[in-house]
RNA sequence: CGGGGUGUAGCGUAGUGGCUAGCGCGCCUGCUUUGGGAGCAGGAUAUCGCAGGUUCGAGUCCUGUCACCCCGACCA
């Protein structure tokens, strides 16, 4: 909040009287380099699972971050307001959330016993709000935001700040009257949001959080790549870079089908999954090319069954190549809203003719997977099945395998499914190198909702025409309190913290180390002289304390400039300490503050 | 929700069923000390997570329970 900054502005903060204890040894309850640092420099304490408390040095980070923010909404021309964190029940009943959240959602009861929540996110509130007081397309377009608490009964939080249940994040909302406005406003918060990053000096890459084939709203996630970071994404040389849901195959060229042997069934015994079946051949059948078999050459006929949201379960074989695992979350969205599983004893009961170990398309010539084969059961295969390629497959026999088992020539698929794990290595779609996975962070999300809201909350505006139209919606947010621990992940030594200049909870960092009155009168009159100039200081001006301590502390707390005040006086001087590089040097005083300011 | 782990002072920890629960850091008082976590002396702070049970006796053993941490599942 705005006045959490006000309060530091014209006088020095000083270490005398500030509520702080620095820890000496890290908190056993922290095992993440930037959260142990923020326990132990006294910005946070934990309160509970998820939950924590603002110190004033985090509050003062806090505030740095969303001053950036502000500055930057209203840069893109967006209002802040700011809504309740208890909400009724009813506006998301409207939209299904009251049930669809399930049990990541906070309820509770008034003493009438009136449901309520605390919400996690506030599109419908936003929504309401807009169609509360705005009827006209002349309004249009507007984009809202606020800064606020947000409640999710997260499964498990983890790494402090990282995962909360409570954390702060800045939620926007743009209203257009149509697609070609929702993606000017989308744009707007785009820019912005790669504004805000740069200036708070956090690394980022923007990835496609969509996966495309469901034909979704356009959605970006800012990640800071981070080995602390929950969220797997892939980059390449050339600069692509997307979340491992949106990576699409590239397929390899289709092959010639008249130059493939013949397809034969061979007896495999005790083959039942990929790497003896590997084996087997490598023992037993010749490759035409002397080459060896590897996974690659087997067809995986994996079983998943898929749930409806209403509960109906259905089979799906998918077919990709035996070295490939299936992704769970590339096959959550690619089946979405379908929820995947794999098949149980029941769903292979209920089909004798799927013999594990030896599941195929093809069952002595005939189609037995497919639409159209004896089992009806829909298959898929992955991109790299391509027509002519050549694969060693389950005969659906007991011990029988196929080999030369060629695509498009003795086994169809009803389509294709991209669902594989993605490699290391991989190329990438749109051909700018191969593919490297990292972790990252998500510190942004931009999203074109579209008029889902709109719709369900009925938020309709009269056109020019006197016609009335569906108002249509962008969502962003930025989290406020990830940030911070994202930066102080990100920057910190076997010291202690090492804030950007743009986040650091005062912009000089003054010690006074000594025990003579003119130290700390010298020290006094500086910290004074560098607020007077717009500068914000932290002043140590703890006269019991032993230097020692207080370089530690220093260290430990990471403003990014300190000067110290000391025995250098007698000459004039002070030290110029950069807290990144550790270099020190003696500076007059005089030039020393017109160094800082 | 599944797996693993931990609960002893503000923090970090020790503690073979047996005496008054110990140590380091931090905190308080006094003196000395002040450019890299000072020294000496004295002091305060723990219902040993909680509830039952076994026992002459439980921080220690048993049962239950709660909380927290880590891995996974989950995460608009």
């Amino acid at each position: 909040m705005a006045w959490a900054r006000d309060n530091i502005v014209s006088m020095p903060i000083r270490l005398s009287s500030l509520f702080l204890r620095t820890l000496r040894e890290d908190p056993s309850e922290a095992d993440v380099t930037g959260h142990k640092l923020l326990l132990r420099a006294g910005y946070i304490r934990r309160a509970g699972a998820g939950l924590y408390t603002w110190l004033p040095l985090g509050l003062a980070v806090k505030a740095k971050i969303e001053q950036v923010v502000r500055e930057e909404m209203a840069n893109a021309g967006a209002q802040e307001v700011f809504f309740p964190a208890l909400l009724p029940r009813e506006p998301f009943e409207a939209t299904g959330r009251w049930t669809e959240y399930g049990d990541n959602l906070f309820r509770l009861q008034d003493r009438k016993k009136t449901d309520y929540l605390l919400a996690p996110t506030h599109e419908e509130m936003f929504t309401l709000l807009v169609k509360d007081l705005y009827s006209s397309y002349k309004d249009l377009p507007t984009c809202l935001y606020q800064i606020q608490n947000k409640y999710r009964d997260e499964a498990r939080p983890r790494a402090g700040l990282l995962r909360g249940r409570e954390f702060v994040m800045k939620d926007a909302y743009s209203f257009d009257i149509d697609d070609e406005g929702l993606k000017k406003s989308y744009q707007a918060q785009r820019d912005a949001y790669e504004r805000i990053f740069t200036r708070l000096g956090v690394d980022y890459v923007v990835v496609k959080a969509d996966a495309g084939a469901m034909g979704g709203s356009a959605s970006e996630e800012f990640l800071s790549p981070s080995p602390i970071g929950e969220d797997t994404f892939v980059r390449s040389p050339g600069g692509y870079a997307a979340n491992v849901e949106a990576v699409v195959t590239v397929a390899p060229p289709a092959i010639a089908i008249e130059g493939q042997p013949a397809a034969a069934k061979i007896e495999t015994p005790g083959a039942t999954n990929i790497k003896r079946v590997v084996e087997f051949a490598n023992h037993n059948v010749a490759r035409p090319d002397g080459g060896a078999w590897t996974a690659a050459h087997t067809l995986k006929n994996n079983v998943m069954a898929l749930v409806s949201p209403e509960g109906k379960r259905s089979l799906v074989v998918v077919g990709l190549p035996g070295d490939r695992e299936v992704d769970a979350k590339r096959a959550e969205a690619a089946f979405s809203p379908n929820e995947v599983e794999q098949a149980n004893e029941d769903d292979f009961a209920m089909h004798p003719e799927l013999i594990k170990g030896f599941i195929g398309p093809v069952k002595d010539g005939q189609a037995l997977l497919g639409l159209n084969g004896s089992s009806a059961i829909r298959y898929l295969v992955d991109p790299r099945v391509v027509e002519g390629s050549a694969w060693i497959s389950g005969a659906n026999e007991k011990d029988q395998h196929i080999f030369d088992l060629v695509m498009g020539r003795d086994f169809e698929a009803d389509g294709v499914v991209d669902i594989a794990e993605v490699r290391a290595g991989d190329p990438a779609p749109d051909g700018s190198g191969p593919l490297e996975l990292a972790r990252g962070i998500e510190i942004g999300h931009v999203f074109q909702l579209g008029r889902k809201y709109a719709e369900a909350l009925g938020l309709q505006v009269l056109d020019e025409n006197g016609k009335l139209v569906t108002v249509t919606m962008g969502s962003y947010g930025i989290g406020i309190t990830r940030l911070v621990a994202v930066l102080a992940e990100a920057n910190n030594d076997d010291k202690g913290l090492i804030w950007p200049e743009a986040v650091s909870p005062a912009d000089i960092y003054v010690v006074a180390a000594g025990k003579d009155e003119a130290i700390y009168e010298a020290a006094e009159k500086l910290a004074k002289e560098l607020e007077s100039n717009g500068k914000t200081v932290i002043l140590d001006d703890r006269q019991k304390v032993s230097p020692g301590v207080k370089f530690s502390d220093a260290e430990l707390i990471g403003v990014p400039n300190i000067v110290i005040v000391g025995r250098g006086l007698e000459n004039g001087e002070v030290d110029l300490w950069d807290r990144r590089s550790g270099e020190r040097r003696p500076v007059k005083v005089d030039l020393a503050v017109a160094e800082l300011i």
